[in-house]
DNA sequence: GTGTATATCTCGGGG
DNA sequence: CCCCGAGGTATACAC
């Protein structure tokens, strides 16, 4: 992510036209090529932006981005007065539906739900890849990735598998069985689960609200 | 403005729950107090936010911003990368030319690019659900609610059709025809204004802006 | 303030 | 690809 503070002006021709007269603004450039010009305010929209696939060419005056569509953004650059870059790397995503938040918390304070005995090692347990919702050793002592979804569906169970790919590369936790934990799975997601040596567990998202609020009632 | 490029976890506890698992961010905090949470990609929307008003109060671990709504976003740091603010002033603001508004503008001043002796009644034609964008009487005296979109579509004709339903009521317009004019219509949105008895008109902006010049022009 | 309509809406799912 | 619907929609404007 490149991003830059320059005095600029800024002229949009696309969907619609627009222009912005001589100011100091943040221009930034993500590793998608996606552009966007900030001024220090207004939330969190840009003045100006393009969005990706697109084109940045830079000349003496400036920068000019054109997208397949037609659209061309021209940012004529009069001072700079910053410009720096940082390599973020791929975000792991956001986990966003309140009750899929919910249920992994939910989970995480009652593994036993799980399998008598278990033990909850941490949640968003850290891979190159990833994070593993949450990792638990079993009443043996051997390693158990979970991945906790809403719904179960097959793209799930192909994330637990790249997790589940990782986690057994590391000596300290192989072998390392898979937790597919959803609400509701779908037969194929299942079939394909099961036939990758992966458990399927259904969830009940009252019950588990049960056991914590039985939990808070002991306290 | 601050940009803080960080190694971070971020929850978000508001209108739903949210979370992001560890990874390299900007954060990005406005003169105004607004707060965004950017990853290296994905447009210009941030992963997580808050608007202003809010109160940010930071500590050994991280930020915490609270809004009078009673929403928290909690960003823990783990590693700050680079951390740089500038003064960019108020900005002047965006110019734009083409949308809606500019459209109706422009029909208003030339109505009879609709019919020959067509008269603008008013633009911004009150009802009790909401105002139509242009009434006109056509040559015959007739009323003739217009209801102008950049892209015509389904919901466009819905609109205009709970506005003749209104007008229609007023023993003074009555019987009040529809007019749905735009740059683009969609063939259903056509399909389902004609069955119902609106016709359709396709605008050309530029031979509007057109007209409008050759009139100023002759002043 | 409440309500209505717009937006370079954005973003995701399904056909 | 388009269509359709939801969004922590945000934003402007009228009543």
């Amino acid at each position: 992510m490149r991003l830059v503070i320059a005095r600029c002006t800024v002229d949009y021709d696309g969907r619609l036209q627009a222009h912005l007269p001589e100011a100091v603004r943040l221009l930034m450039v993500k590793a998608d090529g996606c552009v966007a010009i900030h001024a220090d305010g207004g939330a969190y929209k840009p003045l100006n932006w393009m969005n990706a696939p697109n084109r940045l060419v830079t000349d003496d005056d400036g920068w000019t981005v054109t997208s397949p569509k037609g659209e061309t953004l021209r940012i004529t650059i009069h001072e700079v007065l910053d410009d720096t870059a940082h390599d973020l790397g791929v975000d792991p995503g956001l986990r966003k539906d309140g009750v899929e938040a919910h249920l992994q918390e939910l989970l995480a304070r009652d593994v036993e739900v799980l399998g008598g005995g278990w033990k909850l090692v941490r949640r968003e347990y850290p891979t190159d890849i990833g994070p593993v919702d949450l990792l638990c050793r079993d009443d043996d002592g051997a390693a158990v990735a979970v991945e906790v979804k809403r719904r179960g569906e097959i793209d799930g169970v192909e994330q637990l598998t790249r997790y589940l790919e990782r986690l057994d590369r590391d000596g300290t936790l192989r072998p390392v069985r898979g937790v597919f934990a959803a609400q509701e799975i779908k037969p194929q997601a299942r079939v394909l689960a099961e036939s990758r040596g992966i458990a399927c567990v259904t969830l009940d998202y009252d019950a588990l609200r049960g056991i914590e609020s039985d939990h808070l009632t002991l306290f």
